[in-house]
DNA sequence: GGTCTTTTCGAAAACGTTTTCGATAAAAAT
DNA sequence: ATTTTTATCGAAAACGTTTTCGAAAAGACC
């Protein structure tokens, strides 16, 4: 019933603890017969090495924690899909923890992660997160730590993000190109900094074109579970407000969604009368009628990406080589589908 | 830079490293003085337990494994979020890993798991996992298994499932009900027990109703990515070979509304003309037009329910209980919406 | 003052592994 | 035959904690 320990396979042997377990790791200095007797009783034993006591000595868990503000959501869900399939490459473990969007419980679990004393972690802020001390307390302790996607600019460790402003910028142009005159913005609300950056990509994208920027057709729509409703609320809105608008750029494709939605209701024609342009290319997307235009946003490779420089700077402090911080940026690109027009002039 | 240890602060207070052990758990023999002077000096010393050391100690990891066949997909992520979100009250954390639906995965993680030494496991199982060795493996090495969704019924532990044919009969009774008299099936693969319940429950309906099983009615389409496409596909076939069909029943909500896009192009009436009714209410179905009645699978609770049980059959072992093993069965719902009909009797 | 109880503490073992370093035996070299 | 090298092994410390059990000190009681 207990489990299986080098000890009882020395015992069996009549060799020592030291021999068996340098058998099992291949040392040069144990002869090939007893290598061969000691593999062979452990594999018919079914041993399995005691992982505390392996990371009490080795003195790393071969685990890392993951801390998302939501799980149920496409493009998160494809980021843990990504950090997975690369860890599992690399012999490591995956902890998730959910924070809900909240300061406090994103305090709470790094503080978790850290006493379960994982070999590096990797996080996406919560929204309501403006104090980094938590994340600094992380840096401090010599832990590596990668922020993706919602990232504090400030705190010093490596970032896996999009490029959010040109992303928004290309959106928009697109927009343009398409020969969109008036174009409204649906964006989040005012604290990520990828709400900021996509705003003023579509800001510069206007400005660039000689459109001049209204702040009136911009609104703010809470991303949340509501964020269907509040796409199709705003829709109706900016209809009533500016009947000349004649394209809309949207912070995320669950509020663009709604505003199809209602256009449809209304009989507005898209994209005849009104182009749309989403963010984050959400599987629905593809799926609704008309299909929507929409930034992809690569979240199986920034999960991939952010293992991988993790991974990267676990190596760098076990080898006591420096540790270099790398911002990597990874490509958007515009999926055009059936609402939006197609493009008047081939713009690079 | 070394984390603190018990022994650092035994050292500095000049006592032992038992006395500080005992004074952060607040054993009974040792005096409140010493107490708040080993806690104090622990906070300024920001001392975390070695996690390593104590499950050494304790033998155990407050820790679960959970491994799906896939992350992205709503069931399944609701089912983390209420896996984690319990988890979390308990004091565990939750390692995640996905089978992608391949068997040697399965078995391979299964492993790592075990080797991890976890507390429990979780999972639901592989589309093509046919044996159960690896699973019987877990249980004979005494370590609690829940399994939940897609389950084996002959592997002896807890399960937590809904009643997926009684659901099937409950849709296709409101097909039924809203007037339908010749209602297709498009079913998953053979394999996994759900699909076969499904297609038994759509049966006896069927028949408990007088309405003869015509076995030219069932469509057989994989559950994977393309499901959308797969759904278009088997509504065009399904009009062109039996074009006096007025109801579907259908086994997943992604083929349900690729049926959908392709009878919206082919202007096809929904419900008018077809009533469609799909399963699992993913969060999609609510935001397509026409809206898809579906059966709510509650995915969160289902997480919740099975960390629940995994953890009552934790502490039945480290109390030396008998171990219970339960089938919980949760509550489906049948959320009626445009894609079907208004009732014409109130059956029960 | 002596016995007995209560309070407070610490030595030591144990958990299972990894790794260093020295010991022994066999083989090779002189 | 003696020394040197090489191959093979094991003792022991260390990782940081928990817990048992006994010891010492302090207080209570006669």
């Amino acid at each position: 019933m207990k489990p299986v320990t080098l000890s009882d396979i020395a015992e069996r042997l009549n060799i020592s603890i030291t021999t068996v377990s340098k058998a099992l790791k291949d040392y040069p200095d144990v002869s090939p017969k007893t290598k061969a007797l000691v593999k062979e009783l452990a594999l018919t034993l079914n041993y399995r090495p005691n992982s505390f006591a392996v990371n009490l000595r080795t003195k790393e868990s071969k685990t890392i924690g993951l801390i998302i503000p939501v799980i149920v959501h496409h493009f998160f869900s494809s980021v843990i899909k990504g950090i997975i399939s690369q860890a599992e490459k690399k012999g490591y473990l995956v902890i998730i923890l959910q924070s809900n969007e909240s300061y406090e419980l994103e305090k709470k679990q790094i503080d978790l992660l850290i006493n379960q004393r994982v070999d590096g972690i990797i996080i996406s802020l919560a929204n309501d997160t403006v104090d980094f001390k938590h994340l600094n307390d992380v840096i401090s302790l010599d832990k590596p730590l990668i922020m993706f996607d919602k990232i504090a600019k400030l705190v010093k460790c490596s970032k896996v993000i999009i490029n959010d402003r040109q992303a928004a910028y290309d959106a928009t142009q697109h927009l343009i190109n398409t020969g969109c005159k008036r174009i409204a913005h649906f964006r989040g609300s005012l604290l990520p900094q990828n709400s900021i950056d996509r705003f003023l990509g579509y800001k510069k994208a206007l400005v660039d074109n000689g459109i001049p920027y209204d702040p009136n057709l911009v609104y703010i729509c809470e991303c949340d579970d509501k964020s269907f409703e509040e796409g199709k609320k705003n829709a109706i809105k900016l209809l009533e407000d500016h009947d000349d608008v004649d394209g809309i750029f949207i912070n995320t494709d669950l509020v663009a969604i709604g505003a199809i939605a209602a256009f449809n209701d209304l009989g507005v024609k898209i994209p005849e009368t009104i182009s749309i342009v989403g963010f984050s290319n959400w599987f629905m997307s593809s799926v609704i009628s008309p299909t929507l235009t929409t930034v992809d946003q690569p979240g199986f490779e920034m999960g991939k990406e952010a293992f991988k420089q993790l991974f990267k700077e676990i190596r760098q402090r076990k080898n006591n080589l420096p540790v270099t911080y790398e911002e990597i940026v990874l490509k958007t690109s515009l999926v055009k589908r059936e609402s939006t027009k197609t493009e008047l002039t081939n713009r690079v």
